[in-house]
DNA sequence: AAAATTACCGAGAACGTTACCGGTAACGCT
DNA sequence: AGCGTTACCGGTAACGTTCTCGGTAATTTT
């Protein structure tokens, strides 16, 4: 005794009416009476109608799925981010796919296959820490999938793709600064890998707020890490060394800062009175620290909720091109959102 | 100038072979000479074939899409989940849709809407802090997509389905015993909602470490919170207006740990000297608190790894009786996964 | 040498929906 | 009265696979 699933055709025969009406009616589409897709709708809650995706998605060439690729599950900031994402796409009808690329290229690849096979009506995406290249996303782009990409960009793509970030340069100044306005003088960096935009920018901020308060930025302060995790202690040992050691340190971002926290905690450092520390991020979690860690707070929700509109903006555009028979010219668009700082103990 | 995707026929017609053949082949099935079988696999390659998920879906009836929900996407313990998970599914072809329920019944049960209107081949769960109910399972069971719970289960479920959590007794127990061992005399326990079997069993481990080393349990000494943020707080206030304060705390998971030792660090308390804390998951972040974490260690990893076989298991075993016409009689399981203690400095 | 088995392949019907086109009836306009 | 609109609706061909059944030739068995 089993119970086939109810179909379209089973509400049209019950009905007498077409398929294709039905259909329109399920779908809420134009050019049906009011009447009959009453009807229909109600059949269809009785008997249990449930409409295939996979049917739909292979007639219409959609599949309302969004693919979401990020670097890694566990870093806060990132939750935050899909919960943005999902805010705005859910009432839309997309579903998310959210895949990681382990903060490796090669992976960060696998995963547009991954979603490209899906046929994703769009990702987005944030580059791993070590994505070099972003032929990848030109892969995408060819099959005319629309991408967008959030927070950690590529410096030097060429690609016309919209971008959404944080003003990373002001994030860094303003942490500098923020430093500098309490009275620290020696502020280190600890950068990310030199193809990081977000690395780039927040140094560059670190850098101007430095000059323009006639300190020099001597390469001894500026380190880089290579991940979040466990080249942050040997960025950390490079700054420890010098003879002159600094008084504040500015990290590229919370997990990173978390950790030099601790770090300098086990050399039995006193923060924030022998040296302060400051992420960029705005982790809740940073406020359970002790020291609490002062930040630089990035709007991940929202970052995330305009990451998704605009690609819903790039994906109209690309339709209304293709009805209109034109070919479509994707543009490249960046969007800064603003930061602001926390100030917590660590400073 | 289009260029239409390639398809099966495409490869059909060049190799002048059948659309069935070119099916097996690609789709490594049985009957196919493996001289033709290389033939389709390289040409296929070459003109950059990509088999459409959503047509293959629609005829198998399959979509190769598990569904994942969990309470909290920000929850560490949950990312380790899903990676184990991802590594037992990805070498069988299938890939994830995660969702969240935002530690809310409701959403929850609109998680099992959307993934059952997926039409994932299964779902992986772990309910939510409020989940009082399973019918929802139900719902899911019926449709005939296996489901099984991890983690976080219901404790009085009738459900014939499978769960795996780790021996919650036993880490309760030993989170105890080890405070015990420790010389701390009067151990307070923050516990979770009732209905949470988690809750019950670790409360039920601490309960009798307490009770074999001749300590008694009174009331006093057990909150509740509500979530895993703000109630915590309400929790530890009622600990700390006690006339005798506790010694050391036992609290329900480690997110919850790290908000007790940032309250008691505000009140000025010291610890492990005043007072001891205790979580239990095994969280990486633990390591980066001062003072660090000790904890009882989920092996979360390798639990996504047997939920996620043991879910297929019972895919096969549903197809298995379909095949042989029998009527598939679902059973419950229960896996235990061991748990380990890493002691660090707050105790 | 006949029969049975095996290895391989093809035809064609699903799968459940949407897109496209055409058609009818009713209505309003000149 | 004739004509163009509008509001609905239906038929049918996609969409790109897989599945079932059957068929042929080669190979093995008896």
């Amino acid at each position: 005794m089993k119970k086939r699933k109810p179909t379209i055709k089973d509400i049209a025969r019950r009905l007498d009416i077409s398929v294709s009406t039905v259909s329109r009616a399920i779908r809420g589409a134009e050019d049906v009476n009011p009447m009959t897709k009453k009807k229909v709708l109600e059949l269809a809650e009785k008997i249990g109608y449930k409409k295939s995706v996979l049917a739909a998605g292979l007639a219409s060439k959609k599949s309302y799925l969004i693919g979401v690729i990020i670097p890694e599950l566990t870093v806060p900031f990132f939750g935050r981010v899909i919960l943005g994402i999902e805010q705005f796409l859910k009432p839309l009808g997309y579903d998310l796919i959210i895949v990681h690329s382990d903060e490796q290229e090669q992976k960060e690849k696998e995963c547009i296959d991954i979603l490209l096979d899906r046929q994703v009506d769009g990702i987005l995406i944030s580059l791993s820490f070590n994505t070099k290249s972003d032929l990848h996303l030109k892969k995408a782009m060819e099959e005319e999938v629309p991408i967008v990409v959030f927070d950690r960009i590529l410096p030097k793509s060429e690609l016309p793709i919209p971008r959404v970030i944080v003003d990373d340069f002001e994030a860094g100044y303003q942490a500098t600064n923020h430093l500098i306005n309490k009275g620290y003088k020696r502020i280190a960096f600890i950068a990310g890998p030199e193809d990081l935009y977000i690395s780039q920018q927040r140094l560059k901020g670190y850098r101007t707020a430095m000059e323009r308060n006639g300190f020099g930025t001597s390469a001894d302060l500026i380190v880089p890490t290579l991940d979040l995790r466990r080249s942050v202690g040997q960025a950390l040992d490079k700054l420890m060394v010098l003879k002159e050691k600094p008084d504040a340190i500015v990290a590229l971002n919370d997990p990173i800062a978390f950790r030099v926290i601790r770090l300098l905690q086990k050399r039995g450092i006193e923060i924030p009175q022998k040296i302060a520390v400051m992420g960029i991020s705005g982790d809740d979690m940073g406020e359970l620290f002790n020291p609490s860690l002062t930040t630089i707070n990035q709007p991940a929700q929202e970052m995330g909720f305009v990451a998704a509109n605009l690609l819903i903006d790039r994906m109209n555009a690309m339709k209304d091109a293709k009805n209109q028979g034109k070919i479509f010219i994707p543009m490249a668009i960046l969007k800064k959102l603003p930061i602001s700082l926390i100030e917590r103990e660590s400073t």
